[in-house]
RNA sequence: UGCCGAAUGGUGUAAUGGUAGCACGAUUGCCUCUGGAGCAGUCUGUCAUGGUUCGAAUCCAUGUUCGGCAGCCA
């Protein structure tokens, strides 16, 4: 298992015992129903990017082919629609595998290899009396096909000889007709109550060029007819995929068990994750890309990989929280507080603190030499004694947050308030003896004194003070842009908000606040985004690895911390 | 009204005829130089009604609710 960014990481935890799918595999493994192989694939389509449902698909592909002795998992592109795929996804879907802590070793298949092969099966199955070649177009297709309720009614076409459907079939792929004018269906059953069954079309003409095989194919297959033949041809064992492939599964039996192929693959399906306050649709996600809504694929607010990513989540709290998650049949909607949850454990576990002051507001110390400089050690990871400490300056002139402060201190507000102290983290205690303001009434700096004994590691440092608040000091401060991202809906299930209603109504505006006149800590002028940092009392922040440029860092704020002070405000 | 599938606390799951457990969440307290973390406690559940059984979340029947399926998308 790789852990590209946090070679310091610990291993992750022993994972949750079994589902109904390890099952299933144990219990083929026991009855040596594939002698002995375990062999699945993550087939993804590249026409978008990965999300983190998918890495629930990934985590259980790769993780139950890893769990069972000389068991693969092989990456497979199922691109047999050029017409919505490009290389950039497919790139893309490599990069975001691989950074999840997987590998596909030498496993790495196209549908669009097995083109050649999966025409020749076309054709016994033609010679098998099995498919035909249709005129009718999509819409009359539609017709024909009737509707859940009432059977459909057969083509026309669907009593070709043989010779005549084998001839078409050459044409259609030599190009001799239009795209659309004709089809090569499966001949199975009109009247079938399950509709994929009623004669589905297994080629279709397309004029496209494709990502892989260029222009060498007019025609391309369908899904239905791709997936289990290449299946087959990979010799894979258990073809997981998704609930919504559920009534498909007798047409994959079908065609298997129509042909001659090297091995029946049992399809398994699972129930997709849903996560609360997100969309997870590919379509979807495109479509806020597209119009703008969100930077890019990588932005981070997006529930894709790469965006979270960028966002500074780390693949083990992504694999942790697959693992947390399960795997079963029913099809629920995930809060996204159990994602939170993961990143929070391996965050803090991992994560530098240093200090940040993201809204600041100036503090003078009265009573501290103007000239004088101090340093004060600091704990860089109180969970992690081997990460060391380091030295922060402290001056007479510093920056604290606006937050904590009130001139008119709520109950059990803990931090500074005129004529009350608060004890600065690694520093002195202080109290607030002045508040001085513009002409304006907007509070621009406060005059404060420190007790000079109550010095962290001091003899004298045991008062016993409520509250202890970040600060940054004024003259060592490096500025910086910092953005807080808050999660990109407003509701939990935008996909369902209500009839005729779009998605995009349930934006949050707040997704994305920009600071620019933050103050970190000089030992923060270079972070580097493979760093993951705690700026204490406030959050996990990265620095953004395409913005930052060498001593003028852009971080991202992961997540915050939780805040219970927020929660007692709210009562 | 057709076919397929699923129902266990607020959420995600476990228990495979034998004490309904875990995690998240919420909440209370302890602790704390991060209102973080940690520690301790509390909270809430087997869709319904029958049946089989010494015993049912689990098996059976009926019903209810929810999800999926009518692309030449995957």
């Amino acid at each position: 298992m790789t852990t590209n960014n946090h070679p310091e990481a610990e291993p992750a935890p022993a994972l949750p015992a079994g589902d109904f799918i390890r099952d299933i595999v144990a219990a083929d493994q026991a009855s040596g129903k594939h002698g002995g192989r375990v062999v699945t694939r993550f087939p993804p389509e590249p026409n978008g990017y990965l999300h983190i449902g998918h890495a629930k698909s990934i985590c259980l592909n790769f993780g139950i082919a890893g769990e069972n002795p000389g068991g693969v998992c092989h990456l497979r592109f199922d691109d047999t629609n050029p017409a919505r795929e490009d290389v950039e996804y497919v790139d893309s879907i490599q990069e975001d595998v691989r950074w999840l802590g997987f590998d596909w070793g030498a496993n790495k298949f196209y549908a669009s290899d097995y083109f050649e092969r999966l025409y020749q099966y076309a054709v016994e199955l033609i010679q098998l009396g099995k498919a035909f070649v249709c005129d009718l177009s999509a819409e009359e297709m539609a017709t024909f096909r009737g509707t859940p309720t009432v059977p459909g009614k057969p083509s026309p076409w669907r009593d070709r000889s043989v010779a005549e459907n084998l001839d078409l079939f050459t044409r259609m792929r030599a190009g001799e007709f239009a795209d659309g004018a004709k089809t090569l269906r499966a001949k199975i059953d009109m009247a079938s109550p399950n509709i994929h069954l009623r004669d589905p079309a297994i080629y279709r003409i397309r004029r496209a060029e494709h990502h892989q095989t260029g222009t060498a194919w007019l025609i391309y297959p369908m899904y239905d007819y791709a997936h289990c033949l290449s299946d087959s041809i990979e010799g894979i064992t258990h073809s997981i995929c998704t609930l919504e492939f559920e009534v498909h599964r007798p047409l994959y039996d079908w065609i298997l068990d129509a042909l001659k192929t090297p091995c029946h693959p049992q399809q398994i399906e699972f129930a997709r994750l849903n996560l609360s306050y997100t969309v997870m649709s590919k379509r979807k996600l495109l479509q806020l890309v597209q119009e703008g809504l969100v930077t890019s694929w990588d932005d981070p607010r997006m529930p894709t990989i790469a965006g979270l990513r960028r966002r500074g989540i780390t693949p083990e709290a992504i694999r942790n929280f697959c693992a947390r998650i399960g795997v079963t049949k029913y099809n629920g909607l995930t809060d996204v507080a159990l994602l939170e949850f993961a990143i929070r454990e391996d965050l803090n576990r991992n994560a530098l603190r240093v200090m940040a002051v993201l809204h600041p507001l100036k503090v003078v110390l009265t009573n501290y030499p103007a000239e004088q400089t101090e340093e004060m050690p600091a704990v860089n990871n109180p969970e992690d004694p081997a990460a060391g400490s380091r030295l922060v300056p402290f001056g007479r002139e510093l920056y604290i947050e606006q937050d904590d402060f009130m001139e008119v201190p709520a109950k059990k507000f803990f931090r500074l308030a005129p004529g009350a102290e608060v004890r600065l983290r690694y520093a002195y205690i202080i109290k607030c003896e002045a508040v001085i303001k513009d002409a304006t009434g907007r509070i621009t700096e406060l005059h404060c004194t420190i007790d000079p004994d109550s010095k962290s590691g001091g003899a004298t440092a045991g008062r016993k003070i409520k509250g202890t608040i970040h600060w940054v000091s004024a003259a060592h401060a490096v500025p910086a842009e910092v953005r807080l991202y808050d999660r990109l809906f407003t509701v939990p299930e935008p996909d369902h908000a209500g009839e005729g209603r779009d998605f995009k109504e349930f934006l949050n505006p707040q997704s994305l606040a920009t600071l620019t006149h933050c103050q970190l800590e000089p030992s923060l002028r270079d972070a580097r985004p493979e760093a993951r940092y705690q700026f204490e009392r406030l959050g996990y922040f990265r620095a953004d690895p395409k913005d930052s440029a060498p001593g003028k860092p852009v971080f991202n704020r992961t997540l915050t911390l939780r805040d219970s002070w927020v929660k007692e405000q709210g009562k």
